[in-house]
Formats: C-alpha cells, sequence, structure tokens
DNA sequence: TTCTCGCCGAGACAAATGTCCTTTTTTATG
DNA sequence: CATAAAAAAGGACATTTGTCTCGGCGAGAA
C-alpha cells in the first residue's frame, strides 16, 4: 500500500553522483502540495528521496480514489514519459517531500544506456500490475468491513498513520461509511469474533484504532 | 477492455522464424481450457496468437474477478517470470486460442538481449498500468449502471459479445444485479434519458443488448 | 407427446452504502 | 474563559446490492 523502492532510489543516487550535470535537480515540497495534475503535460520524472505521497484519479462526478501511497524510491510520471501521455494521476505531498526531479529525456535515454536501470524499472512495473490487480479485485470482491481491516493491518506494518479522508478514498467510499465500518469492526473486536478480535488486539492496530477514536 | 498488442505479435513471429530451434511451441486450446491455474508455478509464458481468453483471480470466498479479457498479442504468464512468483490469475480460452509456448528463459533473454524487445514490454506493462488503475477508479467511483454503459460500448467497439456471467465478473458483482442493472438501462434507453438514449441506439449496441434480452 | 432435469430470470427480504441534515466536538479568537 | 465558527460524527431515509428461493422455459429422453 505504501510502495518503496530502494534499488530505485540507490540506483538514481548513484547516478547522480556519477553525471553531475545533466540538470537532475532535488526539489522538496510542503504537506499538500501538488507535484503533478491530473491532465497536464509533463516533461519531468519524479523519484522520492523522502517522505509520503498518494497518487490519485480525480473523477469527473468530484469523487477522488487513491491508487497508491508513494515512499522512498517511488517514481512518478514515467507510464507519461513511456507513452507520451497526460498525466493520468494527481500526486500530492502527504509529509514533507523530497524528490529527484529528472528530464523525462534522460529518463528515456537511461533506459537505452543501462540495461540495470531497465530490469529495475521492470520489476517496478510488474510489481505495480500485481499490486493493482490484485487489490482491484479484493476490493470489489470482499466487504469494505474486511478491506478496512486490511488497509488497518498494512498501516500498522508499514508503521503509518493516514487520515481517515485518505482511507476513504483509497478504499472508494465514504467517510460516512468508512466511520460505520469502523465503528462494526470495534465492536466485533469487544466481541468474541475470533477472526477481529485477534487482529484487532495487536498493539499496532490499537493504537491506529485509538487515534481514530 | 479487450487488450491486443500487434506489436508484440509481430515481434516473436519475426523471431520464430530466425531462431527456429530454442523449442518455442504454438499449441491449441479448447474455449474453457485453463491455459494457467492461479497458485502454479510455471516456466513458460504465452503470447496468443488468435483467440480470447479471460485473465481472472478467484478469491477466496469462492468469487471470480476478471482483470482483463486477452487477444492477439497479449502475453501471460510474464509477470511470473520477471518476478519468479507463482500464478496470480488463471487464465482460460473463451473462444479457440492458440498461442506461442516460450520458455521463460527464452524470454528472460529476449529482455537481456534485444532492445527493441524490451521497449516494446515496457509499452505493454505501462498499458496495464493504465488501464487497470483507470478501470478500478471507474468501477469503484461510478454506479454500476454507467459501468455496464461503458462496457457495453467497450464490447460494441471490439465487435465481441461476453457472456453475462463473464460481465458480471468483469464488473465485480453478482450476476442477480447484473440483470437487474440491464434491465433499468434498457428502460431508460426507451424514455428520454438523453444521455442513455443516444448510446443505446447505436446499431452495435443494441444488437448486444438484443441478444441478452 | 409428456415428463424431468437443469438453467435462467426475477421476487422478497436483509444488508450495505450514499446523501442529506442535525448534533457534537474541536479550534480559534477576543 | 466564553463564544463563535469550522470540522467531524452520526441519525434518518432512500437506494443499491447480495442471497435465497421459486417458477417458467427449453432440451433431451422415454
Amino acid at each position: 500500500m505504501l510502495r518503496t523502492n530502494l534499488d530505485f532510489l540507490s540506483f538514481i543516487e548513484r547516478f547522480c553522483r556519477e553525471i553531475e550535470s545533466e540538470n537532475i535537480s532535488l526539489k522538496s515540497f510542503k504537506p499538500g502540495y501538488r507535484l503533478i495534475e491530473q491532465g497536464d503535460k509533463i516533461s519531468n520524472i519524479y523519484i522520492i528521496k523522502e517522505g509520503i505521497s498518494k497518487c490519485f484519479i480525480s473523477e469527473e462526478n468530484g469523487k477522488d480514489f487513491i491508487i497508491e501511497f508513494l515512499g522512498k524510491g517511488e517514481v512518478v510520471g514515467e507510464l507519461e514519459a513511456l507513452k507520451k501521455i497526460d498525466c493520468l494521476c494527481n500526486v500530492a505531498a502527504i509529509s514533507e517531500v523530497t524528490a529527484y526531479v529528472i528530464p523525462d529525456h534522460v529518463f528515456l535515454s537511461l533506459i537505452q544506456k543501462s540495461s540495470e536501470f531497465t530490469t529495475i524499472l521492470l520489476q517496478e512495473l510488474s510489481t505495480r500490475i500485481i499490486q493493482t490487480s490484485t487489490r482491484a479485485s479484493f476490493q470489489q470482491l470482499y466487504t469494505v468491513e474486511y478491506a478496512l481491516l486490511k488497509l488497518l493491518q498494512l498501516q500498522a506494518n508499514e508503521s503509518i498513520s493516514l487520515s481517515k479522508d485518505d482511507m476513504a478514498a483509497y478504499l472508494g467510499i465514504s467517510v460516512r461509511s468508512f466511520n460505520r465500518s469502523l465503528k462494526q469492526l470495534i465492536e466485533k473486536g469487544n466481541q468474541d469474533r475470533p477472526e477481529f478480535k485477534n487482529m484487532l488486539q495487536t498493539a499496532n492496530i490499537k493504537k491506529l484504532v485509538d487515534r481514530l477514536k
């Protein structure tokens, strides 16, 4: 859910040290700032060095769907560079974010020149397909309650905690539904539903739930 | 929705002609046959030469979710080869399917040796991410009715017609809901809802709807 | 022709979800 | 500390969706 790719990051950091010029820069963004706006044309790709951002689609009916949360080493804008298309998602910083800004021609030439880089990129794209497909299936076919439980576990594992709005947008539901499901989950945890109780007893998840009240 | 990739197909056909040996074979599969079973280990990738198949995840609660329909030039098993993992989807032939069967080591060495091939593969993976993400967002945030309408349009464009079961599995809903939504759509088409009427008047879509009664 | 089996569609009901609006809580400010 | 303003939570209702079930219809066998 919070994707990271340390291979990518270390490759790029090495590359930057070697080839100083090449107009690669490191920029910082305040929480909430939109690195990328859906529909824009861009000519850079970004690789996150620090912080967490969210990648989300805004539909015409006014609703947002969060595709993924991006952490260290995740790349953004590469699909647009590869396929020469306008941005299909928004990307916004959640925490303070610093990222390498790389002109797309540098990115594309890296693919040509470095098979190591290409390998890392192929791995990254594969991972995305797997995660996106798996999640789409899970969220379509299971109840919100299960999806929410899974989302809490993921956050506990990654030691992050998202806002309610973001969680609802990730689950593709309204905040109202989110609140309802959360309440039900807590009730079931206090009763003796084994599936729920065990998971909700975990210290990390308890903390998360407490914060949400 | 029905993905195809003619670049991929023509590359592979050329490659087969050049390097006869290499134990690449061409196999045929009857409708319904499962080329790939979720959870299996495989050591081949498949490239579809003819016919249509469906790629779907079977969840533990017994429900299926169709990730995509695959036509000419689509590749299957490449994620498993790239990431050395067990199969994450089932793939089943819908019509009679013929496909090139390529040992994964041949596939992997092609990536090393041919930058043309790698480019095609990068394009393919990018397309998948885009389509999967876009669809997940759309299906989560719009009503089933809209998703169904879109699905009918897609089928009309591609000149294919799917079974009700498959359409429901693609939309991630029960057949009961599918029937209900279809009925409502038809009613709205007969009344004067401009958004629906116009689309449902298209000859191709009419045919599809008629077939579904 | 008639009977049976199996499939498909739809009714009835329960559960889940969204929307709208009121109530409660939090935050900011004098 | 008091009060107003803003944000979050939750109730009520309508709509959507899933499950279970029954009844109709057609294909095939006697």
